[in-house]
DNA sequence: AACTATATGACCCTTAAAGTCCGTTGACTT
DNA sequence: AAGTCAACGGACTTTAAGGGTCATATAGTT
């Protein structure tokens, strides 16, 4: 599994906990709704900039969204 | 400071402690040393996947990588 | 002082891929 | 049946990826 799978997952489990729909994740990120998925399904190459605002409209610090289980080694 | 640039001094703070050279690092993630010039000063909105490959060649995991005062809020 | 070598920085340019937006479909819920 | 949510497809626009070139700085060499 590479990098942006887990990123997926990690997006998506922060999500469910926020019960946030990918739609709304969308628009407190400002990006498009079908994209959310994409980037969830481990389909998107996302960049720092967009993976930002993710994270920030998730709630967690950069630190904390990458202090999860699968990133650590 | 946004996530570019904080990923950009990490980088290069990392790739000192290794006593690498930029090109050294290129060659180990398979990227240009222009390249790696580009993304430790901020100018280039890296993707995760060439995210990765760095920090691989960092020999750090990714939640040591982020595991540093700048992205702790 | 002129020359070599190494390391870094700052442009510029092309093309492959990131990112946007319009749908539709299926599953589940009320 | 009407609404919500997620997945997926196609077409489009924007930008990252990758590489070229030149300039600068430092250190050692002759």
């Amino acid at each position: 599994m590479d990098l942006k799978e887990k990123v997926g997952l990690r997006i998506r489990q922060l999500r469910k906990e926020q019960e946030l729909s990918q739609e709304a994740l969308g628009y407190k990120a400002e990006v498009d709704r079908t994209y959310v998925t994409d980037v969830e399904n481990g389909r998107r190459n996302v960049s720092v900039e967009i993976l930002e605002r993710l994270i920030k409209a998730l709630g967690v610090s950069v630190a904390e969204f990458f202090n999860s289980k699968e990133f650590k080694k």
